[in-house]
DNA sequence: TCTAAACTTAGACTATGTCTAATGTATGAG
DNA sequence: CTCATACATTAGACATAGTCTAAGTTTAGA
């Protein structure tokens, strides 16, 4: 378990109980986009008493407190996204994955001239499939 | 019903059931972004033994051949758009309508050059709220 | 130590979508 | 026209994701 993580949880008014712990400390620090029921099964390897209701009551409060963002970006899956500046994301077709797009690697204009609509947020959606990337990875 | 629902159909290469015909008059020619159940219950206005499992047939079907798409936008809703060019979207997050934006009044630039993706297909996403426009609708 | 609030748990419940087995319908060969 | 066959439809079972509930456990303060 990573230290500090604790702390973390307070700071965001917070109160760390160990199963909050154990899914922060995976949740807060992965680029996997993954869904609830990801994120159990994870948190089960090193915390098995944990319960399903308490892995969704938990994501939901760091959503609602702004540790996480959720996405509906795929069938049937409600992802969570431990990046939460804004940024873009790609979707690989073949494999599912969903990796961040930095914000300034794509520029979108005219979206806060859309007639009759109140703009409070945005992100360019892109589909296709990733290049393997030599050797790293 | 419309005449020549089964033209279009069978020009697409789907036999035109009644069950078919009366599920295409309404899902090619809404923009209301309906869910599956929602096209089952608004057929069912109109033929009220289609079952649960025909509208779900038939939706799917209508996708493989190119006559709609699917898009997953909100929460546990796969939706139905009967809009198959290329366009945006935005949802309006206080009543989860979802409106067209046509493909031409957003650009977005450099979404080509991304390094190490292959771009197939792309749309901007944009959240907010819908001003109520003045008299009509 | 005692109490109350907060948290966790197992499992029931709901909603969306798929699958299956039986039944119904269209069609064309004979 | 008859009937065999393929295709379509149906009701309901099944699968999965997510929420809710009621009971038990932990925490922290008086
Ligand atoms: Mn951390
Ligand atoms: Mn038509
Ligand atoms: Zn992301
Ligand atoms: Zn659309």
């Amino acid at each position: 378990m990573r230290t500090g993580e604790a702390a973390v949880l307070e700071a965001h008014g917070i109160k760390p109980s160990a199963q909050r712990v154990a899914i922060a400390d995976y949740v807060l620090h992965t680029d996997e986009h993954p869904s609830a029921d990801e994120v159990w099964e994870r948190v089960k390897r090193v915390f098995p008493m944990v319960s399903r209701a308490t892995v969704y009551n938990t994501l939901n409060l760091f959503v609602a407190k702004g540790l996480l963002r959720h996405l509906v970006l795929t069938e049937g899956r409600l992802v969570f996204d431990s990046n939460v500046d804004k940024h873009h994301h790609f979707i690989d077709e073949e494999t599912g994955k969903i990796y961040d797009l930095p914000w300034d690697t794509l520029e979108v204009s005219r979206v806060e001239q859309l007639k009759g609509f109140d703009v409070r947020d945005y992100q360019v959606l892109v589909r296709g499939k990733k290049r393997r990337t030599r050797g790293a990875r």
